[in-house]
DNA sequence: CCGCTAATTCCCACCACACAAAACG
DNA sequence: AACGTTTTGTGTGGTGGGAATTAGC
């Protein structure tokens, strides 16, 4: 049976969309993703070729085909011919980008079996930036444009990054590989490519790349409780970073707009750069996402990405499973190194009586404030997405109409 | 402290229709 | 039991309106 785009079920799939949990066609994906201003902002990457159910994270060279972190872990974690193996990151991408800019966040898209002699291709061929239907070239318009730069740029730093193809989920330390991960070989401190936040002044930055853009901040929620205590890390001095012990108060602040993003990198900008090494993990295999950091809603990314960059976190909640980290990302990332089902770290040794309790404080502050709604079929949300309405409810086919996401006009 | 009004925030029903699940032959 | 067809029920998002909450006097 083949792996057919979740959308028409007539092309196979190529992409996949984290935020509609979704794996469409090239056609379908430029369709579904220029709807609306927010649907472009959906990132989106390969397919994992081989499970074809997860977003690919990283591209197998050798075998040319793009694999999710479970994929590459059973291919090549285990295998001692397929460690060898040279590997290079697979970029997200978002808004609506041409064929040409495809392949160039992507060099080895022509590779692609189903492109170059499928019907997607032809329509990706004809695709443009400034084709996708906007708000007449409004703010949104622009935002497309910027999206997609976005992108190439941060192919370009990926295209640094492909020449330390890294051979081997052993390859990279535990303790850095975040950083290898990100970084040139030798760079002594992050220096990722660093995006100046509108509307700051000074040194404030916001770091962007593809890690990040995987990093589906929907899933996380971002408030911790006893920070310390949850990890059992007790930092150098706390008392100089923290006048709360209780981190709620930090990081439980109520973001909203960009600017609010910059607030929170200057905050962990403050935090990381002055005490990089202030905070020392008990063990760094894996961090787990879900349990470190909670982040409702995606304004707060940049502080993730700072504490993603800096922070390393112990073990491997009980509750989550390998899927859930497959969520983001940036997880799949750390998990890239090691298979699931690693053991926790020897030296995670703090009490874990105390561990638990605060585990367990977390998870029930987590479960009281899990009241998002999780979309269960994707399929159903993109016709949503795309259907009219009339003051917000749906309004029959060939009925008038005063909302279209696909064209924002009246039919009356 | 109580009562009233205004402003703000929050929650939910509504709509059409594709599709999954159940029922039936 | 297996298969095909028909029927039923569910879920999806933007909006308006009412309920609930808060602020001010």
């Amino acid at each position: 049976m083949g792996y057919m785009c979740d959308f028409c079920g007539e092309q196979r799939s190529i992409v996949y969309c984290r935020s509609d949990a979704a794996s469409l066609c090239l056609s379908c994906d430029r369709n579904v993703h220029s709807a609306n201003a927010l649907s472009r902002r959906h990132s989106r990457t390969l397919v994992c070729e081989r499970c074809n159910l997860q977003p690919a994270f990283v591209r197998c060279i050798e075998e040319k085909i793009s694999l999710c972190p479970n994929c590459n872990w059973l291919g090549h974690g285990g295998s001692s011919t397929g460690s060898t193996h040279k590997r290079q990151a697979v970029s997200c991408y978002s808004g609506c980008p041409s064929a040409a800019e495809l392949s160039t966040i992507w060099s080895f898209f022509l590779d692609l079996p189903s492109v170059g002699d499928s019907n997607c291709e032809q329509v990706m061929g004809s695709m443009s930036i400034s084709e996708c239907p906007t708000d007449s070239q409004g703010a949104h318009g622009r935002k497309d444009v910027q999206d997609a730069s976005m992108a190439v740029g941060v192919t370009n730093f990926h295209i640094v990054d492909k020449s330390i193809a890294w051979t081997g989920p052993s390859l990279l330390p535990h303790d850095t590989k975040l950083q290898n991960t990100e970084l040139p070989a030798g760079s002594p401190y992050p220096a990722s490519p660093k995006i100046p936040c509108s509307g700051t002044k000074g040194p404030i930055v916001c770091e962007d790349d593809s890690f990040y853009e995987n990093f589906n901040m929907d899933e996380v929620d971002l408030s911790i409780e006893n920070y310390d205590e949850l990890f059992g890390v007790a930092l150098d001095n706390p008392g100089k970073l923290f006048e709360n012990d209780d981190i709620d108060g930090l990081f439980g602040m109520e973001i909203s707009g960009a600017d609010s993003n910059c607030q929170d990198a200057h905050i962990m900008e403050g935090l990381s750069l002055g005490h990089t090494n202030a905070i020392q993990p008990a063990c760094s295999t894996a961090a787990s996402a879900d349990s470190m950091i909670s982040c409702k809603t995606e304004p707060n990314i940049c502080f993730a990405r700072q504490a993603h960059s800096r922070l390393s976190f112990s073990g491997l909640t009980g509750e989550s499973s390998a899927a859930d980290y497959q969520d983001c990302g940036a997880s799949s990332l750390l998990l890239m190194g090691e298979p699931p089902w690693c053991p926790p770290c020897p030296e995670n040794s703090f009490p874990s009586s105390s561990r638990s309790n605060a585990v367990m404080r977390y998870k029930e502050k987590k479960k009281a404030r899990k009241f998002e709604k999780k979309v269960r079929y994707a399929s159903r949300k993109a016709r949503a997405d795309v259907r009219r309405r009339v003051k917000g409810r749906f309004v029959k086919a060939g009925d008038a109409y005063d909302y279209d996401p696909l064209t924002p006009t009246r039919s009356c």
